[in-house]
DNA sequence: GCATTATCCTAGTAAACCTATAGGAATAAA
DNA sequence: TTTATTCCTATAGGTTTACTAGGATAATGC
């Protein structure tokens, strides 16, 4: 399941992206339009912020704004900061690899073989799709 | 992320699939072949056959069978018994279906659209796999 | 300089969910 | 009647989620 956070997240990031041009908007304005609490929407700017999403303006005028073309952002990106691993097991995951305690054999292991290929499934969808897709 | 329920009531599946016969195999066999704690599995077992997977016999000699035929199981099935929905959010859930709370109308959310594409892309995957591709 | 308007930051919290575990009842076989 | 097994309910303990509180910090405009 997709956190609220991730969704959240994913809704600002597409509400900045259809702004025309990179003038800060409030945490306020977006948090109205999306109806999103004021607050836990602030925690997750600030997160974006500080993965290199946005930029921000302190003060009156002030606000959020994307610091990258939404053409160069892609959803595989924004998934893995916002929600973590995209693979459903860890021993599976490209970016966020576990093995698990349980299993002896990775290579010999049948629920490692379905996740493979809904990970890459997914993958690909993400992989296929930029941040200006999503404000489309 | 997969929880290890569905992950140990996947193996347990596979393994049963694996049987040459459909002789009863007990809990405690599974358990320990699978890395599993016993009582942990046992729930699960209990579940899967109140959900129409498997068959038991008690007592000595007893344990647990599957009831089909593992080609006819698909995994699509399996997974929404034992992790629920197959979609990342409830709005977009073809048997699981919630209206989001913030969202005023589904068809423009970028979201939606997107978890639809992802939604569409696992079930490919679980819907061409049955128990017995899973034995292999 | 001062008031106002924003973001910044740390912490805390209630509820839900996950991963088991405990302990005994029911049933079947030898 | 003993032993082996599943059946069933309850619950404990930990983790995660979805917020909320409250003040610090910084920028703007008068």
């Amino acid at each position: 399941m997709l956190s609220k956070k991730t969704k959240y997240g994913i809704k600002a990031l597409t509400y900045l992206a259809r702004q025309e041009n990179r003038t800060p908007v409030q945490i306020a304005t977006i948090a109205n339009s999306e109806n999103i609490s004021l607050k836990f929407l602030e925690s997750i700017l600030l997160s974006l912020r500080k993965n290199g999403f946005l930029g921000s303006k302190k003060g009156k005028g002030g606000g959020y704004y994307l610091l990258k073309d939404p053409k160069e952002i892609m959803m595989t990106t924004v998934m893995r900061v916002l929600e973590g691993p995209i693979a459903m097991v860890p021993c599976v995951s490209l970016n966020f690899y576990e093995k698990c305690e349980d299993c002896p054999d990775e290579h010999n292991c049948a629920v490692h073989k379905l996740m493979i290929e809904v990970r890459d499934s997914s993958l690909k969808v993400f992989r296929n799709t930029s941040l200006a897709d999503m404000a489309k």
